[in-house]
DNA sequence: AGTAAAACATACCGACTAGTATTTTTTTGA
DNA sequence: TCAAAAAAATACTAGTCGGTATGTTTTACT
C-alpha cells in the first residue's frame, strides 16, 4: 500500500514538473533529462513509470491540461444565474485573474495544440477531446440561455461556442508578444460587443 | 554582379526551405542540418550567409511570414467597396482557399507566436510588428466604414480588429485537431454573426 | 528472516545538435 | 592571366537527445 502511494507520488512529481517545463519551454524541446533533473530523480525512475516521452505527453494532456481547462473555463459555466452574464464573467474573469507568468507563456493547451496538434493522431485526439468538452459546456449554457429567454434563439449555439473559444485561444497566444495588458483589454471590449449581439 | 545574384539565390533557397520546414515541424526542432540538406547545400554555405539560427529565424519572420500575412490578409483590406463586405470576404475567402496542407499545419505566424513568442525579445518584436501592421489595416478599414456610414460609429475599431485577429488565429490552431472543415464552417457562422453586430 | 517484485540509480548507446576552423572552388576586376 | 575575395565544402567539436541494459535499494508478503 505504501508502495502504491510512493509510486503515485512519483508519477505526480514527474507530471507536475513536466507540465511546468512544457509550459515554459515547449514539449519537443523539453528533454526527459531536464524533467528528471527537476524531479530530483533519475532517468531510471522515469522509464519505470512511463513507456516513453509520448506517453508522458499524453498523460500531461489528459491529466493536467484537461483539469486546468475544466476548472478554469468549464466548471464556471455550470453556475446558476443569467447565462449571458456567466459567459462574460467566465471569459473576462479568467483573463483578468492570470498572473504575469501565465500571460507571458500563453495558454498551455493552446501551446500544445499549435506545437504538436499536427504531429500525431494520438495527440490530436487527446487535445480535441478537451476542446469538445469545452465546446459542449458552452453550447449547453447558451441553450439554457435560449430557453430562459435571455439569449437570442435565432443564433447558432455551436457557432458562438466555437467563435468564443477561437478568440480566447487566439488572444492568449498574441498576448505573448506584448509586455502589457493593453491587447487583452481590447480583446475584452471586442468580446463584450460579441456577447451583446446574442442577447435577446 | 553574377556573384551577388548567386548569393541572393542561395539566401532565398535557404529562406524558402527554412520556412517550409519550420511550418511543418516547428522552429526549434528544425535543425540547420535538415535545412541545408533540403537546399542541397552544406553547413558552410549556411554560416557564410547567416550569423546563426536566430538570425535565420528573424529573417524568416520579417521576409516570409510578413509577406504571407500581408498578401493574404492585409492587402485585400485596401480594396474599394463596402468595408463590411471586404472584411467578411477577406476572412472567409482566406479560410476557404487554404489547401489541406495549410489547414493541417495551421497559421505559420501563429505557430511562431505560440512556439517562440515568449522566448526572446527579438522574436517578440518581429512578430508583433506583423500583428500591428494587420491590426492597423483593419482599423483603417473599419474607420472608413464608419465615415461611409456602413459601420456603426459607436463600436471600437481597435476592439473589433483585435477580436477578429484573435478568433482567426485561434481557429487556425484548433483546426489542426480535426480531419475535416466542420469546425471552420462553425467559425465562419460565428464570424458572420459578429460582423452583423458592427453593421449600421 | 527470506524472497520476489517494485522502485529507482548508474552507465552507456548511436544519433543528432549549433557552431567553428579550415580548405577548396568559383567569381571578380585589373 | 592572375591574385584577391566571395561562395561553398569538408571535417570537426563538445554537448544533448531518447532510449536501453543492468545494477542497487526499498517494499511487500509469507
Amino acid at each position: 500500500m505504501q508502495q502504491e502511494l510512493k509510486s503515485e507520488l512519483t508519477r505526480q512529481n514527474i507530471l507536475n514538473e513536466s507540465f511546468k517545463l512544457f509550459y515554459e519551454n515547449g514539449f519537443k524541446t523539453t528533454s526527459v533529462d531536464k524533467i528528471m533533473k527537476a524531479t530530483k530523480l533519475t532517468k531510471g525512475a522515469f522509464y519505470h513509470h512511463y513507456k516513453n516521452k509520448k506517453e508522458l505527453g499524453l498523460a500531461v494532456i489528459s491529466l493536467k491540461l484537461e483539469k486546468r481547462v475544466c476548472e478554469g473555463m468549464i466548471l464556471p459555466l455550470y453556475k446558476t444565474g443569467n447565462a449571458l452574464e456567466i459567459l462574460e464573467d467566465t471569459f473576462v474573469e479568467r483573463l483578468k485573474s492570470f498572473p504575469v507568468y501565465d500571460k507571458q507563456h500563453g495558454c498551455p493547451m493552446n501551446n500544445f495544440i499549435n506545437e504538436i496538434g499536427d504531429l500525431e493522431i494520438a495527440y490530436q485526439m487527446a487535445l480535441r477531446s478537451i476542446i469538445e468538452e469545452w465546446k459542449t459546456a458552452l453550447i449547453n449554457l447558451i441553450d439554457r440561455g435560449k430557453t430562459e429567454k435571455t439569449i437570442n434563439e435565432s443564433i447558432s449555439s455551436t457557432a458562438v461556442a466555437v467563435y468564443l473559444i477561437s478568440a480566447f485561444e487566439g488572444i492568449r497566444g498574441i498576448r505573448k508578444l506584448y509586455d502589457n495588458d493593453a491587447i487583452l483589454d481590447e480583446y475584452i471590449v471586442g468580446l463584450s460587443l460579441y456577447l451583446k449581439q446574442i442577447k435577446i
